[in-house]
DNA sequence: CGTCCACGTCTAC
DNA sequence: TAGACCTGGACGG
């Protein structure tokens, strides 16, 4: 689940399910979970939700001042962040899901249960917490103050990086993740590997005024080339689509990323880079892969990895020229960018046709259809 | 069976 | 700038 806008909707799960409802007792750990215990325990409380960036913030509210033993119970917030595993969800205690690592649970007759539901364990909560230092205004509810932290920080060391790895750098892009950045440079045209300063820079002297005003100005599109530049400038710069596109997700009003989910193919559907067949992908200087279409740009990783190359020569075998470039890292033509998808190592085959004749989309993710409902389709 | 890959941080050399 | 931290699905043999 766990970029801003999956992170956001969890925020908007939780207060619909727990509208009206009313929780009691303590708040359970798994025994296998490493995070802090919540020594929280109230006979009538209520839950709140609400989400910044990539974090999600509950608030357990006391109904009455329940006096014991001389206290008041007073009200706790636990701020979550997904790793790249969590979300949460609302179930009986008999359909606990596996891995439902911290629980609350409602004064129901059969009693309910709010679970943070967490599989790798990446995730984590901190007790009486608050937003987490170091990480910047959300860039969908946010918008506003995240855009002039970014452009009065330029001269700062975090801008010399490649954009494609600043845009992950939650102290300025909060709620970025691996999907969005690809989504997001790739509306844009924008090389990965540029220098996140060289594309950031040209935006400083906009006027922020001019960034709350809708897209109107697309219409007036006129033909000069210096008209065209200040209009591309103003409805679609970067850091408009850091807001825009996750606030696309949102409003989808599925569950975002999550290929479990039946309704995935929605999701999916909307992604244009991201995992889609055709567009290029390479690992960034942190081992995480960016997809893109088009140049790298300059700042790409050279293909080196001296101690990984050996691991990974074996790659690509539909294709022998491909091969050489893999096994002979000497020629550096493609500065290790694989210009084909991976299809065969990412489960990403070229084209599927269905049973029922119904072509799929070219750009499918089978492995994510098949552990979806793929069969059930059937 | 084994290897690779995944929506993200963290801390330690 | 590696790894560590984890589980599990897809795929190859």
């Amino acid at each position: 689940m766990p970029e801003g806008p999956e992170l956001h909707l969890a925020s908007l799960f939780v207060n619909k399910v727990c509208e009206g409802v009313v929780f009691t007792g303590p708040v359970t750990k798994s025994a296998v979970s490493k995070n802090c215990d919540v020594s929280f325990t109230c006979e009538a409380y209520r839950i709140q939700a609400s989400s910044r960036g990539k974090e999600v913030k509950l608030t357990l509210t006391p109904m009455k001042s329940d006096v014991k033993e001389g206290s008041t119970v007073q009200p706790m917030d636990i701020v979550f962040r997904f790793g790249m595993s969590g979300y949460f969800r609302f179930t009986s205690e008999e359909e606990l899901p596996k891995h439902a690592h911290l629980r609350f649970f409602s004064n129901e007759k059969p009693c309910r249960v709010l679970s943070f539901v967490d599989t790798r364990r990446f995730g984590s909560w901190q007790p009486n917490g608050s937003w987490q230092r170091g990480r910047g205004p959300c860039v969908m509810f946010e918008y506003e103050s995240f855009r002039k932290k970014v452009l009065s920080n330029l001269s700062n060391q975090a801008f010399e990086r490649p954009i494609c790895e600043a845009l992950l750098n939650q102290n300025y892009f909060n709620g970025i993740g691996n999907y969005l950045r690809a989504e997001i440079l790739f509306r844009l045209s924008i090389p990965p590997f540029v220098q996140a300063r060289t594309v950031l820079e040209i935006l400083e002297l906009e006027d922020l005024a001019a960034d709350t005003t809708p897209v109107k100005e697309e219409l007036d599109d006129q033909k000069t080339s210096d008209r065209e530049s200040k209009r591309t400038s103003q409805s679609a710069d970067l850091l408009r689509l850091c807001h825009t596109v996750p606030l696309e997700v949102v409003n989808m009003g599925g569950k975002g990323y999550d290929p479990q989910k039946a309704d995935y193919s929605d999701f999916q559907a909307w992604l244009q880079c991201y995992y889609v067949a055709g567009m290029k992908s390479t690992r960034d200087h942190n081992g995480r892969t960016m997809w893109f279409s088009g140049d790298s740009g300059p700042m790409v990783p050279k293909e080196c990895k001296s101690t990984k190359a050996k691991k990974r020569v074996k790659k690509e075998e539909d294709n022998d020229a491909a091969m050489v470039a893999e096994i002979v890292p000497k020629v550096k033509t493609e500065k290790g960018v694989k210009q084909e998808a991976p299809n065969s190592k990412t489960g990403l085959r070229k084209r599927k046709v269905k049973q029922d004749g119904e072509v799929t989309r070219p750009c499918d993710n089978t492995r994510c259809l098949r552990s979806n409902k793929t069969s059930e389709a059937r």
